[in-house]
This record gives C-alpha cells, structure tokens and sequence, in this order.
RNA sequence: GGGGACGUAGUUCAGUUGGUUAGAACGCUGCCCUGUCACGGCAGAGGCCGCGGGUUCGAGUCCCGUCGUCCCCGCCA
C-alpha cells in the first residue's frame, strides 16, 4: 500500500492506487503524493523517461483516484524526505490510470487548517479522509478488538439482543418505532440491554458480554451522541471486585491496543468521599482534592471564622488549590468568585467565598499558616477557602447541602482549573487516572416530582446493612426527609479524568427484594407488572445471583485518541440537534407511509 | 427550556467611528519551470457579507426576528 513502500523495496516493481495528494509539478517532472488510508508514497512522472505518462499526468488533480505501475527507487541522499515513513524511497511510473476524477473538494483532506464542523460533517467522507480520522476510526476497531479478544478468552460469550424491543428501565425518553403490523403499537430502542443481559443470566449465559449501540433521546454534549457504543457486560456469582477486575483487564487491553500502560487496580473512593473531596461523582484525579479545613483548627479559630464570614461551622470549609497558578492580580482574585460556578449548581447561593486569600493570609496570619501546612500548599499555589453560609434550617435539610455546598465548590475548582490550565499543566492528555467510584446512594430525590427515584435503575441491590433502613422507611416515597437517602447500592462507576466511561452494579436477584424496592419507589404491584412483568416473571424461575457493568466504548476511544469530542471518533454523528448533516436525517416521511402506520401528525 | 460564542470567496479568516470599488492566505484556472515534498514564478476567475425585516441619505458594520453550527446549564442512572 501506499505508506508501505520502504529501502528494502529499491529495484521492485510496485502498483499503488489512491488518491492524488499534493501534486508539484515542475514542468518536465510531475511529483504526486499518493495517499490511502497507510499513508502516502511520492510517485514521480519523468517527461524525460516516458512523454505520454508524463503528458497524463498534467491531468491530475486533488482527490483524483489513480492506479500507477512503475519501479521502486531509492532517492539521492540529498532529496530524502524524513517527514514520511517511505521518504527515502519514490516510484518512478511507467503506467498510469485514472480510475476516477473528482470535482474540487470543499476542504482537502490533506489541508493544514480544519474546515468548519458544518462543512466537515456534511462532506463526512472527506473528512474521514483526513489523516486524524483514519487514526482514530483504526483506533477505535483496534480497541474493540482488544476487548473481545479479551473477554472471549475469560470465557464471555458476545450474545446480541433486541434493538427493536421496549422501554427498559433506565430514566431517558426513548426513541420509538412504530409498528406498521400492530398499529398503535410502538417499540422502543434500546436505552441499554439491561433486562435482556440479565435475563441471559437467568438463561445460563453466565458470562456475557457485547459491544452494542445504545439509545438515548436526550440533549447532546461533545461527549454525548444520541446513538453511542457500549460495552455491556454481565456476569453470574460475582463480587463487585470480579467485575471490577473484569473490567480493569479488558481495558487494560484496550489501551494496551492504543499504545498505553496502564496499571490496575485502580483507585477506589466512595461516592460520599467524592462528593466531599471533588464535589463530583467523577473526579479529575490529575487536579488536587479540595480539603476540609476545620480539622487544622482550635475551636477559638473556627469560631472566629464562623462569626466572621457567617458560615456554618457543621459543613466542610473546602481548601480549593490549584496548583503553580501563581501570582494573580488582585482584580483577578476579587472575581475570582463570579466564575461559572454559580450557574451550575441551582439554588440559592449560600457559598461564602474568602475569595482574596492574600488579603486572608494578612488579616489571619496564624490560621492562614496553619491551613496552608494542613493542605500542604506550596508557595506557588492560587488558593481560596469556601465556607456555607449559615441559616437557620432544619438538620435534614442540612445534610442535603453538605452534597450542594460540595458540588458547587467542585465545580468551582473545575472552572478554575480550566482557567489556570496552561500554569499548572495538570490536563495531561497522556496522564490516565482511572478512578471506581463506589456506594452511590440508592435514591435520589427528584426535585420535579417530588418523590425518590432510583439512581441507577431499579434492579440495583443495596447493601446488606442497610436493608433495615430500606424495611423502615419502604413507604417515604414522597417524604424528601426520608433517611431512603442514606441507603446505599451495589453500584459503581468507572470513571477516567473526570469522565465517567462506564457504570455498573449488582442486581436484585431474589423476588421479595425486588418487591420492597418497587414498594420504596412506589410503585404498585400492578405498575411494576405492567412495565416488567416478563422481566418479574423470569426471576422466579432461579435467578442466580449477578451483577454486571456498561462502558461508553466512544468515550474510551475518545480518551486515547486524545479528542474532544466524541465526533472525532464517530464515523457518522450527529449535531447537538441529533441532525445527521450528510444524509439529512431526520425527515418527515409521506403521507402514505403515516397512513400504513396508523399516525396522524398535529398539523 | 435557559446562557454564551460564531456565521463574509471553494476553505480559513480580516474588515476601524455606519461612508462610496469588501480584502488576505490557501485552494481553483491558464502559462513558465528537471528534484520538489506546505515547490517556486507570472497572470486570472471567484462574494445573496446565513436569511427576513427595521433604523439611516447610506448597513458586512447598528436594532429586532429567524435559521444553522459549537460550548455549557437543565436533562441524560
């Protein structure tokens, strides 16, 4: 191929085909590079030594697809091109065909600058054309390969279920195919295979796995695509430390394919620790932790600070460090405060920031000092402390905010992260900080409807000790007091510098669990037959105790590729509108197609 | 649903306080060139300034609306 061709190569006759890259035509002599998805040769036409292949190839231009035959010659020291693999060699042709011409191309795939994502998204195939893209889209086979083989030698089998199925149990609208045979009728599109791989569980298939397009009809973000690729596996009989080394191995291999290291176990913190520590679920671990201060304090001095700055003294007062930030400038540190933070997290803003901790190191000298010890910040470190600001409220109501208070510090430190980025050069691309996050809770309360609902779905266990809390409290639903809060699950994430790649837990396996958890969410015997009633039905039949875990495969590969978008390693996405650009879907379809389906559109 | 950025030649961009003929680079076309590799030189073509309205003697520039792309919040376990 056209990247192949090296020294070795001198003295043999070759056939490339590909496109015409660069062309440098000097008259008597025609240079082409020529370029397929290995790479690029730089054939030479010779007027000299053959006039007519010469003469058509003054036809070539960019994006041309062409077939030349021709010997393989070493080039004069002084005319190497070290750039590319096959620089010390070039094919002098003898014969040349134009398979194909080609109209001039918006953009060249060869261009320095990027084209708009517009043009880039509407012209796919040239853009996939481009030397970025192929990497990434060979990447991204290369990883899925890896990860097959790799769970095919522990023993999973890859089974594929449904896409034409119904709505599964996870909290995203559905995309909905209508049933042209049962009019009225619709399927769903798979949110995930979740009650499909469980129910292979039920089978007998005790390893399962597959690489499977997912379906979410939500808003998108660079690292959200309405279709994307999981991984999805699911086992019988495991610990959640056996999937969890399942899944350290397959991406061990995984980024072994990539070109990376990498080196399980990975570190393990509690959902509660993060929130406390990161003020996020899914911590960067190349930036600090935030610290809670008050244990560097006598009570004299937290009092003293409480007063002062009216914060509570029952919450954390969060040490945020960026580190090598360096000096800023006073107006710098004055608004520092008014950064996105205050957008991200709803509610009333009850952060107290000491946002100027210059002037904070002036006006409390010794606790100052005795704070920057504890945190251990260094001279060159941008620091500022945060405290909640004290109303009065009820004690539950209290605990709510410790989580609050927590994220909106946590999105803080990320936006100043983000700012002082090029100081502290922590966003290694190349610096992976793999991260479980365990103990999610098992409810959240939902705001909207006031009532709780699973975090993660509803045939997630809990742990064994809190059953009783579960037992008392199974009939809170619409309580937001409820210590249901406090219970906590069998799930876990995956989570790599910042980005959650995947999410798992171990399943409710037994009949009367299951129905208490229905119970809890409210949810009547009836409700919870109508939805998943076959799903309720299989679990009497002897279930055996299983648990599993799904990761984005178009994250990882997004990671590695060191992308921004999951766009980049994505053949065919779609825009933050869910719009293809290339082949413009979605449409509206005939009337006569409506009909056969039995739908009417609102005019 | 909300906030922000952007939209000018095929492409990437510039375009001052509203001022008469809208520029550059790359690409494209033609000619010249035997060692280029981001080849070079000369000449040339190429514009619904996203779209619609408004203000104004005059709008790429100001205002309103609209469409599209991107980022974020909500949403997405």
């Amino acid at each position: 191929m056209c990247g192949e061709l090296r020294l070795s190569d001198a003295g043999r006759k070759a056939v490339l085909m590909g496109w015409v890259g660069r062309r440098r035509d000097l008259g008597s002599i025609i240079f082409v590079d020529l370029r397929d998805r290995s790479g690029i040769t730089q054939v030479v036409f010779n007027r000299e030594k053959n006039p007519a292949v010469h003469q058509k190839a003054e036809q070539l231009r960019n994006e041309y697809v062409i077939a030349v035959i021709g010997t393989v010659k070493q080039r004069d020291p002084e005319t190497i091109n070290k750039n590319i693999p096959s620089g010390e060699v070039e094919l002098a042709v003898d014969e040349l065909r134009i398979l194909n011409v080609s109209k001039q191309p918006p953009f060249l795939p060869g261009d320095a600058g990027l084209a708009n994502e517009e043009t880039r998204l509407k012209y796919r195939y040239l853009d996939l054309r481009r030397e970025v893209m192929q990497f990434n889209i060979e990447m991204r086979h290369k990883v899925a390969k890896a990860i097959r083989d790799y769970l095919s030698s522990q023993g999973f089998f890859e089974i594929e279920t449904p896409f034409m199925t119904r709505s599964t149990p996870e909290g995203a609208r559905d995309y909905l195919v209508p049933s042209r045979v049962q009019p009225g009728s619709f399927y769903a599109l798979p949110q995930s295979p979740q009650l499909f791989k469980q129910i292979l569980m039920i089978s007998g298939f005790d390893k399962y796995f597959q690489i499977v397009r997912c379906f979410r009809d939500e808003d998108l973000r660079a690292d959200r695509q309405p279709e994307f690729t999981q991984i999805d596996l699911e086992m019988s009989y495991p610990q959640p430390e056996r999937v969890w080394e399942v899944v350290e191995g397959f991406l061990s291999a995984a980024f072994k394919a990539g070109g990376v290291e990498i080196n399980p176990p990975f570190l393990r913190i509690t959902y509660d620790q993060a929130i406390l520590q990161y003020g996020n679920d899914k911590p960067d671990m190349r930036l600090p932790a935030m610290v809670d201060v008050r244990a560097a304090l006598t009570p004299e001095e937290l009092n003293e600070l409480a007063t002062k700055f009216r914060i509570h003294k029952e919450l954390p007062i969060q040490l945020i460090r960026i580190p090598k930030a360096g000096d800023i400038s006073g107006t710098e540190r004055r608004t520092i405060g008014t950064y996105g933070a205050y957008q991200h997290v709803q509610g009333p803003s009850f952060v107290q920031l000491m946002t100027d901790p210059k002037r904070f190191a002036k006006d409390y000298p010794a606790i100052s000092e005795k704070i920057l010890s504890f945190a251990k910040i260094e001279p060159d470190d941008l620091w500022l402390l945060a405290g909640a600001i004290d109303k009065p409220e009820s004690q539950a109501a209290r605990e709510q905010s410790v989580q609050h208070f927590c994220e909106k510090c946590g999105f803080l430190r990320l936006d100043l992260a983000q700012k002082y980025a090029a100081k502290h050069g922590a966003f290694q691309k190349r610096d992976f900080r793999f991260l479980w996050v365990t103990d999610f809770p098992m409810f959240e309360w939902d705001k909207t409807e006031k009532r709780w609902n699973p975090a993660h779905h509803p045939f997630t266990s809990l742990h064994e000790e809190d059953m009783a809390k579960l037992e008392a409290n199974i009939d809170s639903v619409n309580d937001p007091q409820s210590p249901l809060g406090e219970i906590r699950a069998l799930a876990y994430d995956v989570v790599l510098n910042g980005t959650e790649l995947g999410s798992g837990s171990i399943r409710i396996h037994r009949q009367d669990i299951q129905r208490k958890i229905f119970q809890a969410l409210g949810m009547s015997e009836e409700e919870a037959r109508a939805r998943f009633g076959f799903f309720l039905e299989a679990l009497e039949y002897g279930t055996p105790p299983h648990g599993g875990i799904a990761l984005g495969l178009d994250r990882i590969v997004m990671i590695l590729a060191g992308a921004e978008s999951l766009r980049e390693v994505i053949p065919f996405p779609k825009t933050a509108r869910a719009v293809d650009l290339m082949v413009d879907a979605p449409t509206p379809v005939s009337a006569a197609q409506l009909k056969e389906l039995g739908i009417q559109l609102k005019s």
